[in-house]
DNA sequence: GTGAAAGCGCTAACAA
DNA sequence: TTGTTAGCGCTTTCAC
């Protein structure tokens, strides 16, 4: 800025003001400014600009995985949402892994954001405590934890497959399988598969087919070789509902490889409402949580505890996820 | 760091030692520290750090969208490279536009990364003037750019386009289509299509069978719909490619849902080895961009040229797609 | 509409 | 091993 100053003659104070919006500067010498700051190729610097005004514009994010579409469109949901406002997303993700969350969250504070996003509501104590003593809005998305650190934007993963199991049974499904991650890592994977033992017992069936498909997070490969495991252990089954739709899909294509027909012989439910989910022959019955808008709601949760927007949002939004049944429950 | 120093009873000094690594520091003083650290929930300030320092530990990335398996892939890697040297992406999406990307770059610079990852050769002259000026390492990726601003980790797509063509044309295909998004946007899928084109003149065939299936990113629901189309303006089509294995999977339900056989009717290929491609059935030939490897190798290259390793590697690494015969195109 | 002084929270450089 | 001084590049505050 002194150089800009210097070539222009006026104090870098000056320049500071003609760099903003809103600040009154001559229209002359604000013209002369931005004209020297293009001939000089001055790129204004934020991390100073930061410390002096104890804002950074950054909200830390953390997700399991980049590699998921599902999470993908939250983050693009919120990002999109802050942009407008001047705030850029610090996207970090854990792996399904709350230790190597600790460490994310305490690495992602010490740049100073001035909110923090994260998925699910299992951490370590030492997390939580980062979380709480932070100092600025928390928000947990994802999920509906018992004990939220601070707001949550999310839904139940054990109702929303209750609604799945509910469906499978009206269309006449007894004898229903579970595919999903190994416990312990995945907590939304772990909570769809509490919501599936849950909701058969309510029926009175037999919830003990549970098939692990690996360490999260598990794909369509994991999903085709867990359904070959699970036709061995229990070929009289007659529907499986897995823990997301690329399981379920892989699903799919081990029973077309095998020859067993979806859904007169096996009905395939998912979770997320991926793409493949949709066009896939015969398409998947799945549950929508939709991921965009709990990227969307969380962004306005956050401007509203920032003050940034005048709108009084409720600070809990409980996403309703949706069933859509497709023809591969539909025998 | 007063407020540690205060209660512990040294000056401030002592405290910023402390806290790194590498420091002469008293063992016990340390160990204190650490404690109080702790009782008083301190949390290091690295905006400041980064002031002083002029080191931020950020490398910009930017890539078209968040929403992309293969980019996903590449930001993986290429994290997972930087992390254990301490450097954190920070991450930003282009939505296919280089307008964007101008935007996004200069947001991004003000930052003040110590390096920019930027996927794709083509940018606005502002944006090219903005990474030629910035006074640190650039890499390209994704890409074979003619006039590379700084240094490249990618392979030409046009190319890699043309091996998919000489293996449909090997297998007798000659009525060859290709689908991929709107001109102008998308300028590796521009390549590949260029590459189509080139091919299949090489090959003395026709290249005009070229769909335009929507704004990118084209996805499998659009891939479709584009094959529907092109059934219908060119019926006696007998192999497509497509300019991703999304969109090649929608072409392959497409056909499914149409009573096309594949690939006794129609053969299809697509483009990135994405999971859809491996295991559906039947599953797709594609080709192999190696995304992981392009992040690993631009996390390698950059921190070769930040000094950061001892390594000297060659700083323009050519990515060596794979080609990847599969049952879609084998009749 | 403009400028001077001070300081954000850290650390390089030097001194003890 | 520890402390003092100065300053990173901005912006707040106050004065003119």
């Amino acid at each position: 800025m002194q150089d800009i100053a210097r070539k222009v003659g006026v104090s870098p104070m000056t320049v500071s003001r003609a760099l903003r919006d809103g600040t009154s500067v001559n229209t002359q010498t604000r013209e002369a400014i931005r004209q020297a700051v293009e001939e000089l190729g001055y790129v204004f610097d934020s991390t100073a600009a930061n410390l002096r005004q104890q804002r950074t514009g950054f909200v830390a994010v953390t997700i399991p995985s980049i590699n998921n579409a599902n999470f993908a469109d939250t983050v693009r949901g919120l990002s999109d949402g802050l942009k407008v406002h001047g705030l850029q997303p610090l996207l970090g993700y854990t792996d399904y892994d709350i230790d190597q969350e600790e460490a994310l969250v305490e690495q992602l504070l010490r740049r100073r954001p001035e909110a923090i996003v994260v998925t699910g509501g299992q951490h370590t104590p030492r997390c939580r405590r980062l979380l709480e003593s932070a100092g600025i809005p928390v928000v947990e998305i994802w999920d509906l934890p018992g004990q939220p650190v601070g707001h949550v934007v999310g839904f139940s993963n054990a109702a929303a497959a209750g609604m799945l199991i509910d469906h499978l049974v009206s269309t006449g499904r007894t004898r229903i399988a579970f595919i999903g991650g190994e416990a312990g890592r995945d907590s939304r994977g772990a909570d769809r598969r509490a919501g599936f033992i849950a909701a058969m017992q309510r029926h009175g069936l037999d919830a003990t087919r549970l098939i692990a498909a690996g360490v999260p997070p598990v794909s369509m490969l994991e999903g085709a070789a867990a359904t070959r495991a699970l036709l061995q252990q229990a070929p009289d089954t007659d529907a499986v509902l897995c823990v997301s739709d690329l399981v379920a899909f892989g699903a799919l294509t081990e029973c077309q490889r095998l020859g067993i027909a979806v859904p007169d012989q096996m009905a395939i439910a998912g979770f997320g409402n991926y793409e493949v989910a949709e066009i896939c022959v015969p398409p998947l019955t799945t549950v929508n949580p939709f991921p965009e808008q709990i990227g969307r709601q969380t962004a306005a949760t956050l401007l509203s505890l920032l003050g940034l927007s005048a709108d009084n949002l409720p600070q809990n939004s409980k996403i309703s996820p949706e069933l859509l049944v497709r023809a591969s429950t539909l025998s």
